[in-house]
DNA sequence: ACAGGTATCGGGGATTCCCCTAGAAGGCCG
DNA sequence: CGGCCTTCTAGGGGAATCCCCGATACCTGT
């Protein structure tokens, strides 16, 4: 029997380009695709899709929460999230939300195919590097709320992290803080360790998009 | 005689799957794909593509400033922007660095052959809705709008700050772009004075804001 | 020809980065 | 209570960088 597969991308010629290496493929077929979220679960109720290929930034209807609301409206359909981010906040959010997958959208499409044979027999199928960071945190234990600053970091943590965004260099937050140097240093090697970003300016843009600081 | 043609997109499935709908068409043959700015350059010299499809968002030397390299470098190659972005920055940007046609990722893939078509004789190509931003900057004449990023940097110099503002290191940049660690020394130095920024976290910031990267 | 901007490098000292180690204080858990 | 973890603090030492100089070569427009 095909695997009948619904796409949902927000741009017209992925979801066609996607669709033409799909037809070219045994055991598949593509039966509808979805611009937006809402769209995604429209469709899957009326298509009943087995496979539901989802990309994660969408407008309206995020596939986050497209994912969320299949999990409990259409169970049958395994979704794959394919997403261009290899950010931890969004892979732990989608997986918990019921995803079957995670692949990048810098996989080769045969890593595709792999992960729909995966979800079709009930496994799950994580793309290269995203193992990791699902691992981390499962080891890390149920960390029930989103990684975020607030949560991943102490408070001098990210009171250092704000002013290292906001362009002060290490010495001037010493003086800033009233403390040595190195401690700043310290500081500041913890946080990317925490964060897994290895240079300022990786720093700044996760700063910014934590909300920290405004650009 | 067929029509050799360039995909530039840093996300791999991406490139599987234009081409995958490429190769289903008469008259056109896609002879290679790169991942970045740079790789594009370097393809379009040894492969002479009569086409190039060129993302505009690219890690490392991004879609525009590829364009203006290949405007000097391979004057034979006819680039035609492929974009998320309806954003009028980039559209009026990567046409006056020399792009032939702009499209935005969710038109239909027929529109990119109509836009193939066009490029390859001769006329230019542009996607419904981008019509209005181009006209619209004709008709106002040359509004130089001050201080932005692309008017106050040498091209070089957004190369260099692009990269910064990615998180790679003075020397990584040097390697990447076949350098001295000195010149990229002194490039920084020129960014910021002309920028009047005196910080990576700053220039972070002000790549955002001029979408030279994203968050 | 000349001025100006761009692109490319170098010297040398101050500074920071990056790898270690480590003590004090507070919380948590068996 | 006695370990154990985390946080905050700080230092040593070498590599890499930043930051001030200057210098050469190439265009481009006047």
């Amino acid at each position: 029997m095909e695997k009948k597969i619904l796409i949902c991308d927000d741009h017209k010629i992925f979801r066609e380009g996607l669709r033409a290496l799909l037809e070219k493929q045994p055991g598949v077929k593509v039966v509808g695709g979805a611009r937006d979220g809402l769209e995604a679960v429209k469709l899957a109720r009326e298509l009943s899709p087995d496979i539901v290929i989802m990309d994660i930034s969408m407008p309206g209807l995020n596939g986050i929460e497209a994912a969320r609301k299949l999990a409990k409206v259409k169970k049958s359909a395994r979704v794959i999230a394919l997403s261009m981010h290899n950010d931890r906040k969004y892979v732990t959010e989608i997986i918990k939300a019921g995803a079957r997958a995670y692949l990048l959208k810098d996989s080769a499409f045969e890593e595709l195919m792999d992960a729909i044979k995966a979800v079709s027999c009930g496994r799950f199928f994580l793309s290269a590097g995203i193992t990791n960071i699902v691992l981390d945190d499962y080891i890390k234990g149920p960390s029930r709320d989103p990684r975020s600053a607030f949560t991943l970091l102490s408070a001098r943590e990210r009171e250092v992290l704000q002013l290292l965004a906001e362009g002060l260099r290490t010495k001037e937050i010493s003086q800033k803080l009233a403390l040595s140097v190195k401690t700043v240093e310290t500081h500041r090697k913890k946080i990317m360790e925490k964060l897994g970003i290895g240079s300022i300016a990786g720093l700044t843009r996760y700063a910014v998009k934590e909300g920290l600081i405004t650009l």
